[in-house]
DNA sequence: GTGATTCTGTGACATTGATCACAACTGGTT
DNA sequence: AACCAGTTGTGATCAATGTCACAGAATCAC
């Protein structure tokens, strides 16, 4: 698949012609990532705009102490690095490779050149950081109100809609992270989520076999937790 | 002080001609609330953008039981409903006045002609959104990794952000919300709060007269928390 | 000023869920 | 097959903090 193409995949280019797209795609460069390899590094200033052509990230922040929240778990054609652009803060966090991954980067004056050029662009990603908010918010609820059970349950719905493939009315998340990154998104610990798990298997509400996880009616899943 | 008076204060509106900020302030509707009254509801659709010309709002979420949690207080100069606006989805947050308050509104259409006519307001917006962005992951933070202690402290030096008057290195919240506020937007219980703030007066960082809090010493303060 | 209402302080108690410790399993490698 | 590192399951323990209950303060309304 050409850049044009990846890019046409991502949300905020859809509004663009070919030609626009093949000009952009020409300033744009590929670079390749192994698992577990640091993209880009918390406090370090942000001067890259990245978009995943392949693979998974995960976005973290870090704690004094070493442990670990993952803000989120990104796939292909969703992007990043764009906020240290916007407001030109430092970093707030960390970026990793998931799984081996391919990107490509755009520098931040070409990104900036993008926005300023074609407002569609501007337009388009200020929806996508709406509705960012929007996910950060309902995490925030949840980690304010709910108990681990339900921020557990939360944390399935949001990797369904990252990772799953849906097949009547069931939900598949096939290579569920692991148990640590669970809880590390869910804001708990990886004992809890061992045992939660288990109790919404005994629930029937999920099967696991292997390394996948189905959920069995992913609407009456949703009612229940979110 | 008029209304272009009032919008050259907004950061979104800070780039533009007098005149352009005249043409825009021509559109806008002032509205007047008293505290406690609803501004815009969960799950109604959003159609107007507001900008706080005086007074306090917070946003907040509503769990099924009734408990709230408390994303912001927003103040002069702040704007709101513009998420809606941007993505089309319903509302994903209640907006109350926290004290009589007053408002300029613009319509969704005019709203989003802006966007397309200036492109400094969106990206200016964008620099906003990426900042409240910002800020929603250091709480997801602070929530999933810190003790009630810390997220109350955190709370306070929110709130010294969007309260607070600096006066030679100690900060002080003039009229301090109540403590079922604070514990809301800490994710932790009214008790704690009142706890905690005496812990924090026992440890001489905070000093509290009346419904003032001052902080002695707000960068220590902030190292010792953020 | 008096009463009513709302906020705050504080003890007692119950409970969730973190932590520790270790056993069992899994998948890959030689 | 035997090993090993990395995961997962599970019991025991315990501290943090939510909840309940109520008293004392502050504020508001008349």
């Amino acid at each position: 698949m050409s850049k044009t193409d990846h890019l046409r995949n991502v949300p905020i280019f859809t509004d663009l012609t070919d030609s626009d797209l093949t000009k952009i795609a020409s300033k744009m460069v590929p670079r390749v990532y192994e698992k577990g390899q640091m993209i880009l590094l918390e406090e370090s200033m942000g001067e890259t705009f990245f978009i995943i052509t392949q693979g998974a990230v995960k976005v973290t922040r870090l704690s004094a102490d070493g442990r670990e929240v993952i803000l989120a778990i990104l796939g292909e054609s969703d992007f990043f690095g764009e906020m240290s652009l916007l407001d030109g803060e430092g970093r707030s966090a960390n970026i990793v490779a998931n799984e081996d991954a391919k990107v490509l980067t755009l520098s931040r004056n070409d990104f900036l050149d993008c926005l300023e050029s074609y407002p569609k662009i501007a337009i388009a990603l200020l929806e996508e950081l709406a509705t960012r908010l929007r996910k950060s918010d309902q995490q925030i609820e949840s980690l304010s109100l709910s108990d681990s059970e339900h921020r557990i349950g939360i944390t399935l719905i949001r990797l369904a809609g990252e990772l799953g493939t849906i097949k009547q009315g069931h939900v598949t998340i096939k290579n569920l992270p692991y148990q640590q990154d669970i809880a590390n998104m869910a804001g708990t610990s990886r004992e809890t989520v061992s045992r939660t798990l288990k109790l919404l298997e005994d629930k029937k509400l999920v099967r696991r076999e292997n390394r996948n996880l189905t959920i069995y009616n992913f609407d009456a899943f949703r009612q229940a937790f979110a």
